[in-house]
DNA sequence: TCATTACGAAAGCTTAAAGCTATCAAGTCA
DNA sequence: TGACTTGATAGCTTTAAGCTTTCGTAATGA
């Protein structure tokens, strides 16, 4: 079995026709014809009906093209890697940021790496909740920072930073005394707004929500902020990010009975605990284990 | 690139070096020195720092290794899926299982479709959480039934069962009398007794959980149940599994202040939207449609 | 209905590359 | 130092991947 014959068949499959897989694969007909047919015999399979016209799918071969999809898609990310190895001159730190964490406080710690090793390819992510340690688990990353949300002891973890949450809203959407607890009553009809999960298998959404209530869903802290100041609904964001708008009064700090509303999240340098890093997550790692 | 070279430059990684590489698979060192080379020209990059006696892997080695040996892990998955696919007669329907919804009612309804379809090979996994709708996003799974833990637009989904979760605890473990509401403070020290998320990525740890208290984690329901039986702690449970505890009084149904106690739970036929269903996976959702 | 077009299988040939043997220089270790 | 191991190189053999051509058959269309 090899991918070149996994391709044959997989194009076969889309192009509907060995004729025209041959011509999308810049190959001939009886090529293509030899390869998806090597395929079958290696694992004694059918996967064409040839009875009629055009070949059709049987359920082994749709069940066994899903499989070999997958692999080829593999495959070409694995090519793309290797040249992306090849193009930057070492391979590049790859860190898994959680966008809570896209703040002066730690950007300065990544700098302050970056000049002792100015030739160093950085390649940061940002993602958010359960996606940050999901980049870690698929090797996508070698580092990540953010909160210790969906640890297990797979990881391994130094703490690095502090990040103020605060619970913020327009001042004229609710008749608010300055000081005063807000019931979970007041918030009710008002959209929460919600960062939504990057990873892809179990989103975490559900933490620090209010039950009940309307809920809306925004891909980055810039858009939360930009509905917060258009007066669309309330959220918890990171101190750093309103700062101005605190100040100039176009938002307001809020506290609500019965939920986090505040609170200083530790944030974590984190890492697999099982996985060879590259020279340079390891120096990264120190790195921050001695500038703390 | 072929998995050929990719298998030769990962086992020379392994064995440490060509000639027990060469040796591990069944071919001569040449070969697999010409491989790797091969693969290097290809990327034109250097994998292996071979100035030294034994060669010692580059960062570029170590990083493209991390990959590679995920792709031909898939790889051997795949060539092992198509010998399954040739020795079973038709493909099997793969099932993911909710551990909670093992239960008569469901199996039944099973049961009715392997009627149908007595040449069937049903491959039925049981999975907790978030694992069971990861076996869908895999592709390991045709159908998946449970409840509707972690679902979003991706899915589809019907009713086909109920299921009565309660709250139980051994008896003798707290002074109760019974119709009586327990505080979450009674409760506090004894251990809630958890399911363990098969799901990867990003567990769900928290749902009908209290904040604060002990937390024990376990890998099924008979570990769970036998746990309770053994006055061990106090956990919320499927009714059917603990239906004999309840009436020789072995086991005790409570009601917890502030706390789910006691629920029915839809349990659903599950499967992706946009993901092209064996003819069984087909037949099977339609069973279930007018069995309904 | 019959010519036209499109499709897939089979046979025979060409060629690229994967693999082997033999050899050599360099490193390791007693 | 000498026995041994390791990896690179050269030259040869063999495998299999690919091409061209041909043939029978199924769909298309005037």
């Amino acid at each position: 079995m090899t991918n070149e014959q996994l391709k044959a068949f997989i194009c076969v499959v889309e192009q509907g026709s060995f004729r025209s897989a041959a011509t999308a694969l810049h190959k001939t007909q009886p090529s293509v014809s030899a390869a998806v047919k090597s395929l079958e015999q290696h694992f004694n399979l059918c996967f064409f009906d040839r009875s009629h016209y055009r070949p059709q799918l049987t359920d082994e071969g749709r069940a066994f093209y899903a499989q070999a999809k997958k692999l080829l898609q593999q495959a070409t990310q694995l090519e793309m890697y290797g040249h992306q190895l090849a193009s930057a001159v070492t391979p590049p730190l790859a860190i898994s940021l959680s966008a809570m964490c896209a703040l002066p406080a730690v950007l300065e710690k990544i700098k302050h790496f970056w000049n002792q090793h100015p030739q160093m390819h950085l390649q940061v992510n940002t993602e958010h909740l359960s996606g940050v340690l999901e980049q870690l688990k698929l090797e996508k990353a070698d580092l990540a920072i953010g909160p210790l949300l969906g640890i297990d002891h797979n990881f391994e973890y130094i703490e690095i930073s502090q990040i103020k949450m605060i619970t913020v809203i327009a001042p004229h959407l609710l008749d608010i005394s300055p000081g005063i607890q807000i019931s979970q009553q007041q918030l009710r009809n008002l959209p929460h707004i919600l960062i939504s999960d990057t990873g892809s298998v179990a989103p975490f959404d559900h933490v620090n929500v209010l039950l009940g209530g309307q809920r809306w869903y925004v891909n980055d802290y810039q858009m939360k902020k930009a509905l917060l100041i258009s007066a669309m609904g309330w959220a918890r964001i990171p101190e750093h990010i309103v700062q101005h708008q605190l100040e100039d009064g176009s938002l307001l700090k809020i506290d609500v009975e019965n939920f986090n509303s505040q609170s200083t999240v530790p944030m974590y340098l984190i890492k697999l605990k099982n996985s060879p890093s590259s020279s340079l997550a390891k120096a990264f790692w120190q790195d921050m284990l001695n500038y703390k």
